[in-house]
DNA sequence: TGTACATCAGTGAACGCGCGTTCACTGATGTAC
DNA sequence: TGTACATCAGTGAACGCGCGTTCACTGATGTAC
């Protein structure tokens, strides 16, 4: 009606496909991100990429097949981001600190999304998502800090992977529970108060560990 | 078919409608908290609960008004467990992390169902959430951590927000990732899994706050 | 105690809507001559 | 270059299923006399 534009039937001029497969993609990143899989609709999503509705199911087989697409493609350039994760044998906590914050920064979505990925997959999908996103730092991060405790920088009391745990902790729970903390908080987490928070983890987390500041057995903190 | 019980139609013998309730909520339970609430289905929960489908809208108004009884139901239980948290004007740190863990215990599908229910929710319900939850205890712990600053037990460059912030990552986290922690660490959380890690928090937590073991300015813990 | 009737807890079939998906069709593009 | 035709990217109406919900009905229970 009225100037709406109106797409004629028949082949159309240009080849659309990849275009139209980028737009489906990233309404259904928009849309899938913020709602639940069955609350959003193929119509909505379609109607928000501007696209005819039937090109999910000509493009990607099915809603279904869009979403996993989805899935991959955020995937993929998140392990670009944590590519700087890799490299060395070892992987320091104040170096994990600094560098999984940014990520966290720049990617808010990624930890309630592999939360719930996680929680709703069963058995070997679950698995394969674990292997590749905690496999790929966990072991180089416990093993730095399994070094540390063996040559005397860290208290030889520490449990490794309890150890690990807290600076995970540590980093990744302020960005899961954002809008809680935020409230609780008041103050929002941008860019400075995430500097700060990394600052204040490394402090928190080293002086626990660390021999030199720490020597004391017979830890009684009651109040 | 076979020996299968059939109900008769007409008014049933005795005064069912409490019990049918409570096998509603207590099937929409199991249910919701393991999936989406699109993804569940009126006739599943019913089924499940062995009763009549329609029952779900005679007693309780529509599916979304089950939903909300059963979160209701959940939320109550959980205060009853939290009340050990209420009480003076201070609370501890050490007793927060005590308590606060049995509780992540004895109720594992908490941590993740708060997220969920705050992540989707907007303005009013997720401040009222949070106000019931958060707001409990939150500025009580914060209380604490100030007076422990101010006379001295803990460092005086502390943020006490961060500091709170931190002993609930430490508390919170792994019950929240609990599935991929379990399978990253290579154990279960049990219960004494559980009293290991509180004790490894505190320690943590503590030798990294306190005076008396942490006093040193400069801190650079680079490897 | 016995009988007639109003009540109402609970039933189950059916309704209508929105969903994911399908498919007959369109017509611009690419190709053959 | 011009014409005839096969191709196929994309369309939009329609399909059929499962959903939440409704409602006419059933018959045991409670009440009146």
């Amino acid at each position: 009606m009225g100037s709406q534009r109106r797409k004629s039937a028949g082949r159309p001029a240009g080849n659309d496909g990849e275009r139209v497969k980028a737009l489906l993609l990233d309404a259904a990143r928009r849309h899938f991100l913020q709602r639940e899989f069955k609350a959003v609709s193929v119509r909505e999503i379609a109607e928000s990429a501007g696209v005819n509705g039937a090109m999910v199911n000509y493009y990607f087989g099915s809603k279904q097949g869009l979403y996993m697409a989805m899935v991959d493609a955020l995937l993929d350039s998140l392990q670009g981001s944590l590519a700087e994760l890799g490299g060395d044998e070892e992987l320091s906590v104040t170096e994990f600190s600094r560098v999984y914050t940014q990520v966290l920064l720049e990617n808010p979505w990624w930890p309630n999304f592999l939360l719930r990925e996680v929680l709703m997959k069963e058995g070997e999908s679950r698995d394969a998502m674990v292997a590749r996103f905690a496999g790929a730092f966990a072991p180089r991060l416990m093993a730095s800090i399994s070094l540390r405790i063996r040559d005397g920088q860290y208290r030889d009391d520490l449990d490794p992977g309890l150890t690990m745990l807290s600076m995970i902790a540590l980093t990744v729970f302020p960005f899961l529970a954002r809008p809680i903390v935020e409230t609780v908080l008041g103050r929002d987490i941008d860019s400075t108060a995430a500097a700060k928070l990394v600052e204040h983890n490394i402090a928190l987390f080293h002086s626990g560990v660390l021999h030199a500041w720490a020597n004391k057995e017979g830890d009684e903190h009651e109040n």
